[in-house]
DNA sequence: TATTATGTCTACCAATTTACTAGAGATTGT
DNA sequence: ACAATCTCTAGTAAATTGGTAGACATAATA
């Protein structure tokens, strides 16, 4: 086994591309108006393979969370205000619906008729919901200020 | 693209071993006290693939969930009261821990040295606790519970 | 206009996980 | 002895994850 590498053979763990895509975006609200962000920079800047960092934000431009300038001295920029997006949002765009729940087996010879009235889609349902508030309460402004305290408080220690 | 079947490419989904398991489990209260039950009556009951659920319930049995009569005349009986077991203990014995953090990555070549203090973290950490809070505010008696009452209405619907 | 630094697109690939299936064996009631 | 059951060890096809490779498009600037 492989201490946490990757997927740690788990269920229902945030992907590394949600990861990358999570971490990409903060970088890009702290670099807010600085003009262009090269992919290379945010993934140096993130720790990400580059060349999946590339795909990654070419999905974040087509969702409208960044747009991107072609060219020389081109890059990306973020096309929201931070404070407007929900980490709930970014996060159920990566990950799709949460907490889905499986088509009952098909093969059922038994009588029910009405296809998947199953007693725990309400409770799933119930269950993505509380997620999803947890998650929404933060918007990638917030983000971006734990971020900022975390690095100011790392340099105060080595300053020490 | 197929339409939610089986994973319907999204991630973060309970897995259809996981949902065989709760209704292998929901069975098996549902008829508590009246004898063994062999892997082929609950498959037959709730549409799992007979060979899968084999293995399934034996995980079940491990865990100290079913117990087992071997030989003629034998097959599975719950373990625990129904009361007593929450459907919060029984998704994070099938799916592991909810919401694990990817490691950030170690191809870091910036500053960072405390490994991982990654602003997502705690939030993670009070989104899984908020899932796990609405999941285990039910027990396997109110899925009993919730199941007899839609097959008594179900029922119902066919008399009139 | 040539160069060069950038993003864009399509395709491909290896490792892992999921969702099973197969077959042989062990156990027990009759 | 027989038959019905659980048990164990493999194996496996399809999907997903986590990338990589290479060719191409675009735009600044010299």
């Amino acid at each position: 086994m492989q201490f946490l590498s990757g997927k740690c053979s788990l269920g229902m763990i945030i992907s590394n591309k949600c990861y990358y895509g999570l971490k990409a975006m903060i970088e890009l609200a702290l670099r807010e108006g600085q003009g262009p962000i090269t992919i290379g920079e945010i993934a140096r800047a993130q720790g990400i393979p580059v060349r999946f960092l590339e795909a990654i934000l070419r999905q974040l431009k087509q969702a409208g969370y960044a747009d991107s300038i072609r060219g020389k001295e081109g890059g990306y920029v973020i096309a929201k205000e931070p404070t407007f997006v929900r980490l709930g949002d970014l996060i159920l765009f990566f990950e799709g619906p949460l907490m889905a729940v499986s088509p009952s087996a098909t093969a059922h010879e038994s009588a029910s008729p009405t296809p998947i009235p199953d007693v725990l889609s309400p409770i799933w349902k119930r269950a993505e919901k509380s997620l999803l508030d947890v998650l929404s309460s933060y918007s990638l402004q917030d983000l971006v200020e734990m971020e900022r305290a975390r690095n100011s408080s790392e340099a105060m220690n080595y300053t020490i």
